[in-house]
DNA sequence: ATAATTTAGTTGACCTATCAACGGAAAATG
DNA sequence: CATTTTCCGTTGATAGGTCAACTAAATTAT
């Protein structure tokens, strides 16, 4: 396969240009291959390796961080959180200056789980980069960035 | 608000710039915003929105071209259709030639509906697009080619 | 101080997405 | 031409995502 054999047939039609149409394509494929890759190695799941992935990082943090880090619904986090902790992955403490804050840490168990997957997902993610020059990148950042920012500028 | 205040406090870390956490940030605020206009304009669902608009490009259609051109869920897409199809939105006719196929279309009730959250959407693209150069927006779309035909090329 | 507003997180109800298993039809293989 | 294989689509079971309403704590305003 030299290209993407869906893309060959109808890539003149409009909407095959069209900005969150190719992200949200993209995006229901990335995100089947890295559940699938984190099924193979009895990982958690995708939403659970991106919390475990962000603490990992952070060492600390908070719920309403996560939910500003990711833009992930907030209900779903809170519970995605309370099974994690149920699970022993991450801590959570209430914070001393603000009782409605809980400071969440990843666990050693958690830890392990993250790193147990990590060379896979590494893998993965330099497989995609591969292709891609620093300049290129650069400006696919910054292009995400301006979405991102156009997005937040505006009311609907 | 100058810039993302969320990026700003953390934006050394490493995830920060990793590829797949930057596009499902995006994506899921993308998604949340593009919802809302049309529960705003008492539109379909981004779901319904997003096969109303393929069908509205290529007037016809099948369940499988439309799974390869968004990466959707078989089975999702099937129960949209019917869904579709049983609000009178669509039309679905057996395929003379080969029998499991169904040829889709879209039916004036649904372009009706397309059109009249159109101008909308549109206006929230190009408000996104805004900012991108034209070079710019061919490299980000280069790059997110490549990127698809990488996760393309590998089992997993 | 007291009231109004904002912020952090939780919960319920509902909808959507996903995987796997299946059926029937067409295509490929022998 | 019979049989395996592939392809198109449906369905069941279940997990995950979303919205809105809510409690409680902190902040701001009066």
């Amino acid at each position: 396969m030299t290209r993407d054999s869906e893309t060959v047939e109808r890539e003149a039609l409009g909407f095959n240009k069209n900005l969150t149409y190719r992200l949200t394509r993209l995006q229901n494929k990335l995100n089947a291959q890295a559940a699938q890759i984190l099924r193979n190695h009895d990982g958690p799941t995708l939403t659970d390796w991106r919390i475990l992935r962000i603490l990992n990082s952070l060492k600390q943090s908070t719920l309403a961080e996560i939910v500003s880090l990711t833009n992930m619904d907030k209900g779903q986090l809170s519970r995605r959180i309370s099974a994690l902790v149920e699970q022993g992955m991450i801590h959570a403490q209430p914070d001393v200056d603000d009782f409605r804050k809980q400071n969440l840490t990843i666990s050693e168990t958690g830890r392990a789980a993250h790193e147990r997957v990590l060379p896979a997902m590494r893998a993965r993610r330099n497989h995609l980069a591969n292709e891609i020059s620093e300049e290129e990148y650069a400006t696919f950042l910054s292009v995400l960035d301006r979405i991102n920012t156009a997005a937040n500028n505006r009311d609907f």
